[in-house]
DNA sequence: GGGTACATGTAATCAGTTACATGATTTA
DNA sequence: TAAATCATGTAACTGATTACATGTACCC
């Protein structure tokens, strides 16, 4: 139950990693959508809570397809390019990974404050951190507004993004004034 | 200069990753260190932050060592067990990284909240998610009344912790409550 | 017609994860 | 003395990162 069945009726058993469901995600929003057009759309949308990289972005969505996930359709004008399209199964896959509970707990994974952690000095850490920080949020409040028509899910994540931000410009202001 | 010389000369060109300066770190406050003694250290304290792999503790030191940037003792007795200290060549390396700032920022890598953006329903998340974030909020604060002698950077690093714990709590207690 | 940025991928390496294996030591 | 837990590692796999390679379109 955990897996797949392709329409051969052979189990597929490949493990579908937070990769492989973002892929399958965007892909269901984007019907016929490109690895190149799946770059974009990452680094505009999730990138803040989950990198992908580039090579990894082509070789996700031909594993899902090899799966039966995803269709795939080269178009051979010239340089071959492919379009993604999600299958019934992946849909299936998808809404099955949506529905079950989280186990692992976030991790904070912030090398500042690992730093910070061994010893680091955090007074120049914090001002640079601060800034950057600083800047984030404010992409996101323009993301918010500009974005105020998108559907829920996204516009709920964007909160969680936002409230995480302004915890770290506290953090790291209150470090900042501290004097050593 | 980015890079270290083994008393040899020959310089070492391994790259070190945040596991390698966990390893340093931990070695420098615990000079003898076994593998063992550092995978409990990391569970009772970095691990909110950044988890390491079993195997990775015993093969991190080894590569290190290799460097010159740990020493590497082993005893005999019966089972074989190897003790790591570090090296002045260890220490440069990892003040180095200490003093270096800081340009990558932190991803929030919350599956839950992954979940949330992708459309799943976010009440059952928000329920068990609530509980979850206040089950570590209260370690972290007995953890800070415990351990109040502790060095400052270990304090400071746990005070984030809490900060991004409360604001998690926050977050999906609104959610919770929240009519769809 | 030369440069720059966009678009589209591949190859090789390396780190991280899962699973396995087993010797010592304590406890019932 | 059997079971459980602590202590100590290894092997195999797979996912992620870095670096490379190159076609196409647009702009100056």
């Amino acid at each position: 139950m955990e897996c797949c069945a392709g329409q051969d009726g052979k189990l597929c058993e490949m493990r579908l990693t937070p990769t492989s469901y973002i892929v399958l995600g965007l892909a269901r929003w984007s019907p016929g959508v490109t690895a190149y057009e799946l770059e974009r759309t990452i680094n505009a949308t999730v990138s803040h809570m989950w990198t992908i990289q580039r090579s990894q972005i082509y070789r996700e969505p031909a594993r899902l397809a090899e799966a039966g996930l995803l269709t795939a359709e080269t178009e051979g004008d010239g340089r071959t390019r492919t379009r993604f399209t999600i299958t019934p199964d992946g849909e299936r896959s998808l809404d099955a990974w949506l529905a079950e509970g989280v186990q692992d707990m976030p991790q904070l994974r912030d090398l500042a404050i690992l730093k910070v952690f061994f010893g680091a000095g955090p007074q120049a850490l914090a001002r640079t951190r601060l800034l950057a920080h600083q800047a984030r949020l404010k992409e996101y409040e323009l993301l918010r507004e500009v974005g105020g028509l998108a559907q829920s899910g996204p516009r709920l994540a964007l909160e969680a993004a936002i409230a995480h931000e302004r915890t770290s410009i506290r953090y790291w202001s209150d470090l900042a004034k501290s004097s050593s």
